[in-house]
DNA sequence: AGAGTCATGTAAGCTGTTACATGATTCG
DNA sequence: CGAATCATGTAACAGCTTACATGACTCT
């Protein structure tokens, strides 16, 4: 079980509900999970049957009733114990990166399309965690705000998106020139 | 179905056994796809099923008998067909990052701990790509290389594994560094 | 003598994805 | 008027992890 503590995590800021912590699963928190909504919702079902969550029913009127919920006591000694046993590395998954391996073996044309579509992709969202970044810290600048800021937890895990999807994007464009050269050189012969 | 291709591109560059595989998902490829040797096993036998892989095998007096595997030409086209189609976007899980997601409202002991631990595990992968490039490469430089080298897929999968490992093992320094630093503060109030 | 490597699998259980299901409101 | 947003779930299926099972050889 292990997006359970990843929700509890993401929880701990405050109420949200499974709406909208499937939206912050989608940015801020997509540096360190992914999940897809239905799995939020059910995870907030058993996280709340096991009493590490708690939600109340807010009845809205223009918009369908929705449940918030916050972390318990019990939910953050959960994730108390969580944090002091030992963690399993993390691995990468990735679809584009099999295709490069393959790259010489097989057509590179719709790879390379592929690579920049994606570093395209890793600049919207470096502008993304940029800006929010920003609104984290305020008028304070990086090094104050990781002194003294109330809660960094967030923009720690948004540093480490950031500097991946730099990597990422640098990547990707190095690799597609890389790919592209090789084609042209070959036409030639 | 998606180890199925990271086995395939795996497989491309020659005769590997279900044991020599396991050992290649827990380096080189370990970049680009992460699996155990039992899913492994399972998903050889799939795709020798299918036609994809063929096997043969290969008797051992002081070892026990092994079977070698090959891409057969069905599962070239296999990987010519997957490499076209839209890739899903890689994702990342990671079982620290959520704890520093946490950091700050659960005890950071433990965690600053496993993030040292982590750039350690981090540098000696470093290494250990550096080395394999440079394997790879011979008595090129990795200009020449990339240009004119007979097959550089796996190559290009180790450097964005050299880049992920250099960004990784950055931020968990600096990380664990503020961390640190917050906790002396508090201390001091 | 004990640890590690070579070598291959099965089975149970847990996790994650895809497809299905519904329906009002707001924005362009 | 169509698309996106808000809002929550269920069910079937596919994929991954953990535990079990075996056994010879080599290195320290």
């Amino acid at each position: 079980m292990a997006l359970r503590h990843a929700v509890l995590a993401a929880l701990l800021d405050g109420e949200y509900s499974g709406y909208q912590l499937a939206k912050a699963f989608d940015i801020g928190v997509a540096n360190f999970w992914h999940a897809l909504p239905q799995q939020l919702y059910m995870e907030l079902a058993r996280l709340e049957k096991d009493g590490l969550v708690a939600g109340r029913q807010v009845i809205q009127e223009t918009r369908p009733n929705k449940r918030l919920f916050h972390v318990t006591d019990a939910g953050r000694a959960e994730l108390e114990r969580f944090a002091a046993d030992v963690a399993k590395p993390s691995f990468i998954r990735d679809d584009l990166l099999v295709k490069v391996q393959a790259a010489d073996r097989i057509g590179t044309g719709p790879v390379i399309e592929q690579l920049e579509e994606r570093a395209s992709a890793a600049e919207a969202k470096i502008e993304l965690l940029g800006s929010l970044l920003r609104q984290f810290r305020g008028d304070m600048d990086e090094e104050e705000y990781l002194r003294t800021g109330e809660r960094v937890g967030p923009y720690l895990t948004c540093l480490r998106g950031l500097s991946f999807e730099e990597g990422h994007r640098d990547w990707c464009l190095r690799i597609a020139n890389v790919l592209r050269e090789r084609r042209t050189t070959r036409a030639e012969r």
